[in-house]
DNA sequence: CTAATTGCAAATCATTTGCACCAAT
DNA sequence: ATTGGTGCAAATGATTTGCAATTAG
């Protein structure tokens, strides 16, 4: 079992956004579909970040730098990145989307806390096995699965006073 | 572990809606909150059902049967059941949101097929330990979890004609 | 060159809300 | 009688889309 701090040190992070560009470009040429500054720009943000963001999280993000793209180009390439595997939408239930980078990173479940919003990580290999044990006897094919653990973290539980 | 068919038997689904609205009537008279023939009807409806629903679905099949109640009020009355635990919402990534009851069932987690919708639900203590362990040992108070494998079920594949 | 991409503004779609009337306590 | 609930229509907020201008291959 692991556990991501929030923020990735900020040398490993840029080479993380620089092999999700050139994942990127390569996945786009192959289809015959073109890699452009603003595509490069949503990659490079998106990869260069720690934990989950919205679209609205990374549009912002890209705006205060002077880096103009539009919402829906934002829209678009999150979309192409989903498709591709890069990325995946992770749904809390909240009104808004949230995506987290998948591409170079390990599967990972999540402890939610729904005081601060921040997500713990976690691989537990036993609950891996019994998934895939469970599959089988239903003669299911997994595709993908997601386990998420809504609370109250730590932290919270500590500023709360009480257990 | 056990799998429950998507339909359940119909004496056996008055018997939980009726259950389901009694105790619905007992929160909001608890609450200075009245009980109404709409909410009556809605508590009804989604608890007379097997598997997962969607807002559209419910007030599509209340009209259906003569019973006219507004969109707002189902939309109303589901926020309420979920607030009070007899429902909760299931997110699997599509535009709608879709609820299941909880009120009268146990916990469960799904397989869900992404060829034909259908949910299989399934419960194994084994991961529900462990999931208590993950949280401990991260001193994360859980109030609900979630854990949902997607893929493809066995009579889609067998239809499939390939493994 | 030529087809794919962008940005904008308008269009969607699910869900929420303000308000005048209605009904449960 | 009160006060909360309902239905409608209008508002919202996130996401999508049509289209003319732009640009990568």
């Amino acid at each position: 079992m692991h556990v991501n701090s929030n923020k990735t040190r900020p040398t490993r992070a840029r080479e993380r956004a620089a092999d999700a560009i050139a994942q990127f470009r390569r996945y786009l040429v192959g289809r015959h579909m073109r890699f452009t500054a603003q595509r490069a720009l949503i990659v490079e943000d998106a990869f260069s970040r720690g934990g989950h963001f919205s679209v609205d999280e990374l549009y912002t993000s890209l705006r205060a730098t002077g880096k103009d793209v539009s919402r829906s180009t934002v829209y678009r390439t999150l979309k192409h990145l989903c498709r591709c595997g890069m990325l995946k939408q992770v749904l809390q239930g909240e009104n808004e989307a949230r995506y987290e980078t998948v591409y170079g990173r390990e599967h990972h479940d999540h402890l939610v806390c729904v005081k601060c919003g921040r997500a713990i990580e976690f691989r537990d290999e036993r609950i891996e096995r019994l998934q895939q044990l469970i599959c089988r006897r239903h003669n299911f094919r997994s595709l993908e699965h997601r386990l998420g653990i809504r609370g109250i973290c730590a932290r919270c539980r500590a500023e709360e006073g009480r257990r």
